[in-house]
DNA sequence: TTGACGCATGCCGATATAGGCATACGATGA
DNA sequence: TCATCGTATGCCTATATCGGCATGCGTCAA
């Protein structure tokens, strides 16, 4: 096997850079290939094959306009990401020495008694 | 060129679902490379592999115990993330067809010059 | 020391990405 | 119809991932 494809998620489709861009400049509204081709310094057909995969998992949708297609968000797609993500916010709170203790007192309330429930995705 | 490297981000990093159940796992407390490849169904090579990649970026860090590597979660590299994508909120919670309102109204706002008032939310 | 265990690595193969460049395609206007 | 603009694709290369398997290495117990 290889890396898992681009297209499979919105995880990676983001985990490029470039797409990230892509993204943040949409929030500013719908924009033509060429616009953001230009924009983000890169050439056209590197701006049409990112969008493409942001396509195809859903994080921007496309509409014609004559001879232009105007690209859009739809961050509906980063929903689910970000909460995942917000599953671990209350470990980078912690410090992390405390943290382990934080750990280590779960541990034991867990061997002892009733949980203080807290897991898995 | 290829894909970035899965080390070069915790974006990249995290895109390969097999790492975020070891990051999910290891919010439960400190793991041993054997358990971790045990419960998530893994070869422990591939459990190794993917911990150092984890390592690397900094979302995990290891300890050594004896015969065992205990390996801890680090999250804060994910706080970035967490952000970055929280950036994009307004966006998924308003519906589709008035976010397209929404930004044609900032649009005509931006050319116009001082705004109708309303927005968001 | 020897052996078992826990883990990290090395090597190989299959796959697919991202970039560069050329080009095909649809829409618009002359 | 033809030229042109705005985009999408195709092709090629270099690179690196992930998985499988074997093996190297350090630790602990006989």
């Amino acid at each position: 096997m290889a890396r898992a494809a681009t297209t499979s998620d919105a995880f990676n489709a983001i985990a490029e850079p470039q797409r990230r861009d892509i993204l943040v400049l949409l929030r500013g509204g719908e924009r033509p290939v060429t616009e953001l081709a230009r924009d983000l310094g890169m050439t056209q057909p590197q701006a049409s094959k990112h969008l493409r995969v942001l396509r195809e998992v859903g994080l921007v949708k496309v509409r014609e306009a004559g001879k232009q297609r105007l690209y859009g968000l739809d961050a509906r797609g980063l929903r689910p990401i970000h909460e995942w993500v917000g599953g671990f916010e209350r470990f980078w709170n912690e410090s992390f020495d405390r943290l382990d203790d934080y750990v280590r007192e779960l541990k034991q309330a867990g061997q002892e008694g009733p949980d203080h429930g807290d897991d898995e995705q």
